[in-house]
DNA sequence: AGCACGCCGACT
DNA sequence: GTCGGCGTGCTC
């Protein structure tokens, strides 16, 4: 037999975690030794034991075989909170097809700026008299960095560790060497920066009613018996959802455990990391895309350390490693957002439910409307199906209408509000109450065609329009290439160029000219650039400081106010032309978001649906707040066309500057996985074909059965392995992917 | 992180 | 020569 070799992350906590470094498999481990293991290995110089990880196993040296070190032992099973999370690693490269190195770095923290977790510094030990006399020794001696650090402690009794090392340049060896005299001592002192909003006032567990009761009372009976489900929540906007997380919590931390929030990255705000906080104190952290490596680490060594219960977070908050995970809660579980768009594309819905089931944790997924997968398996009660009918301070459901624009067009109406929609702005702000007007996405609109030859003008780099903006400028949203306005179409010249479509900018233009009273903000990409303006601009207008708000879905997100009573969505086709199987749930969930809007407080809300296609059954049913006739239509759509959540579906991107290396790969891909006697879609070129002169193939394959997918995935990775593939060929999997390709 | 290696001034 | 501190680079 051939010997084995393995490649091993070494656990030591700096950017070498970036490398692998090939060891032999010792004849007697050659059995056992698994991808994902954890082992212990003799590393550097002084072959130092140190633990490492097996990421590859291959039966190829791919360095001096005469310098290769054996592995020394496999880890037994250890329940550290890191072989767990390597296990959960293996698990995601396993799914959602990924190198090793890449699960690893979405499940272990960046850990490069571990140094700052602790504030180190360096204290004189010696008596102050003694210290001139040792000073003027060492520079006798021309010990010139002693002297320095010397120097630099008569000043002031401690020096920190940054100022030791990198003003002072002493290197560490030399202040081991005088700790050892017993000159100096280093002294660590450990400190956590936790970002959350301190100082809060401890509040107390609102009364919860009789519906948010009755659920409690089940979670903590199956909690006792050692159960630990899962729940799919469904409640109404406003029907009091994080009332039932916080009271789970509370049992899930009573008992000695610890839970993890989830909630998706846009709706983490301070208006609900504050609940939190009210309820729990600093028993509670906070994890965000904003916070440095350095604080994202802090966070993930409190829980480890058992120094919090609490964790509020994206998606990665899933890889904290408490020690006795109880709860997992999945807040807005539909929500796109969840899935990474990086490699491996994980679905944080999906990892929640193996890291619950490996940990014996429960899991709660909650929505206003729940995804289709998790609503069939809670219709086949794979999950607990828990329902909030009624909203919770006597709100009431708003009153919806839906406009038809094709017959506003008939009418002589050309602009961009129906006359109902008009209307009701105009009793709005007479009423002193505001209003909010919602436009599904930037990127659909403001395109620029000539009307004489009908030419788009398309961004050179790209396989998409560009986008008009104020400035005069065209812009593409991918790469960000820009170009001035054409005064005249580039083809044939014509001065008849212009924009169509309907942005953002366009609606607050129109506004104020149709309500110049009308105090009117704007919230979208580019008016939330700047670091705090989001919340800036909510601020403003929660405040009573303006009565209209116009913007993209970003608008539409958990913010309660109390004086908006009336919601307009000024397009709700737009989201629904993308050519994508997940277009009408995704238009449902917005425009019943959307709605949930409105009438939050104790006046009644109104909300105007203004569309192209009122008869479509996803804005029929989001008009009538009816989440299972729209299940129902949906799934049986999706039923008809084999999609998910029904069937699987595996996407393969091709990517890369040839275009046509790309097709043929694409091709000899697509006969592998026929070889094995099962279908493929494509190739073909992506949707968007090119994007930064990158060109895109797409294969898809459909199965019942996720486990056919995982092995088709298998194959091909395998293939890829033995190939010698063009080197700028760049390949991707995608398990039932959120958005088309 | 830990260890070795090469460099350089000091002392024998 | 050789000893010991200093700075750098490598670890399969």
């Amino acid at each position: 037999m051939e010997t084995l070799y393995a490649d091993i992350i070494i656990n030591i906590s700096h950017e070498a975690l970036d490398r692998v470094f090939q060891y032999r498999v010792p004849f007697s481990l050659c059995e056992q030794i698994r991808v994902g293991q954890s082992v212990r290995v003799p590393f550097g110089a002084g072959n130092r034991e140190q633990r490492g990880y097996v990421v590859r196993l291959s039966d190829q040296a791919e360095y001096d075989p005469k310098k290769i070190k054996e592995i020394l032992s496999i880890e037994e099973d250890s329940v550290s909170a890191e072989s767990r999370m390597i296990k959960l690693a293996y698990w995601i490269r396993e799914n959602y097809g990924s190198t090793m190195i890449q699960a690893l770095k979405t499940v272990l923290p960046v850990q490069d700026k571990m140094k700052q977790k602790e504030k180190k510094s360096v204290r004189l030990m010696l008596p102050k008299e003694q210290a001139p006399g040792l000073l003027d020794e060492y520079l006798g001696r021309h010990y010139a960095a002693k002297a320095r650090l010397l120097a630099a402690l008569m000043d002031e009794q401690t020096v920190s560790w940054e100022r030791v090392t990198k003003d002072l340049k002493i290197p560490r060896t030399t202040v081991a060497g005088m700790e050892q005299d017993g000159i100096i001592r280093v002294e660590t002192e450990m400190f956590y920066r936790n970002p959350g909003p301190g100082g809060m006032e401890a509040e107390a567990a609102l009364p919860l009613n009789e519906s948010q009761e009755k659920l409690i009372q089940e979670f903590k009976a199956d909690y006792a018996a050692g159960e630990r489900k899962t729940y799919l929540l469904h409640g109404v906007t406003g029907s009091g959802k994080t009332e039932v997380y916080l009271a789970a919590i509370e049992e899930v931390v009573r008992k000695g455990k610890q839970a993890i929030v989830l909630i998706p990255e846009i709706a983490l705000t301070y208006q609900t990391v504050c609940r939190f906080t009210k309820r729990f104190g600093d028993r509670v952290s906070i994890l965000n895309s904003r916070l440095s490596k350095g604080e994202k680490y802090d966070q993930w060594l409190r829980a480890k350390n058992g120094d919090c219960d609490i964790i509020i977070g994206p998606r990665s908050a899933l890889f904290v490693p408490f020690p006795n995970l109880g709860l997992i809660i999945m807040d807005e579980e539909h929500e796109g957002s969840y899935k990474s768009e990086q490699t491996p594309k994980y679905h944080a819905r999906e990892v929640a439910l193996k890291k619950a089931d490996m940990e014996g944790a429960a899991v709660i997924l909650g929505s206003a409307t729940p995804s289709l997968e998790s609503y069939q398996k809670a219709l086949d009660g794979k999950y607990r199906f828990w329902t909030l009918k009624d909203r919770a301070k006597e709100a009431v459901l708003p009153d919806v209408y839906i406009e038809d624009l094709r017959e506003e067009l008939k009418q002589g109406n050309r602009s961009m509000f129906s006359r109902r929609l008009y209307e009701l702005i105009g009793d709005r702000l007479r009423k002193k109450e505001q209003v909010m007007l919602f436009l599904n996405r930037r990127g659909y609109a403001g395109f620029v065609s000539c009307r004489s030859c009908g030419t788009v003008m398309q961004c050179p780099h790209c396989d998409v329009s560009l986008t008009y903006h104020r400035d005069g400028k065209l812009r593409c949203h991918y790469c960000g290439y820009e170009e001035v306005m054409p005064e005249a179409c580039p083809e044939c010249g014509s001065p008849f160029i212009g924009t169509f479509g309907l942005g953002t900018q366009k609606a607050e233009a129109a506004i104020r000219k149709e309500f110049p009273e009308a105090r009117v903000l704007r919230m979208d990409m580019d008016t939330t650039k700047r670091k705090h303006s989001h919340e800036e601009i909510l601020k403003t207008f929660s405040e009573g400081r303006a009565d209209i708000l116009v913007g993209t879905q970003m608008i539409v997100k958990g913010h309660d106010f109390e004086n908006v009573t009336l919601v307009g969505i000024l397009a709700a086709d737009l989201s629904l032309h993308a050519n994508d199987f997940r277009a009408a749930e995704r238009t449902f969930q917005l425009l019943t978001q959307a709605a949930g809007r409105a009438g939050r407080g104790e006046k009644a809300g109104e909300v105007v649906i203004q569309t192209y296609s009122p008869e479509h059954y996803c804005i029929v049913t989001a008009a009538a707040q009816d989440y299972e006739e729209f299940y129902r239509q949906e799934i049986a759509y999706r039923t008809m066309l084999c999609y998910p959540p029904v069937w699987q579906m595996l996407t393969v991107l091709l990517a890369g500057p040839s275009e046509e290396e790309c097709k043929q790969t694409a091709q000899r891909m697509a006969r592998v996985i026929q070889n094995s006697g099962i279908r493929v879609i494509g190739p073909g070129e992506a949707s968007l074909a090119k994007v930064n002169d990158i060109y895109r193939q797409v294969l898809y394959v459909k199965e019942k059965d996720y486990k056919e997918l995982v092995k088709v995935k298998d194959r091909l990775e395998l293939w890829i392995d033995r190939q010698e593939l063009p080197k700028d060929i760049h390949i991707t999997f995608d398990f039932n992917p959120m958005s088309s390709y």
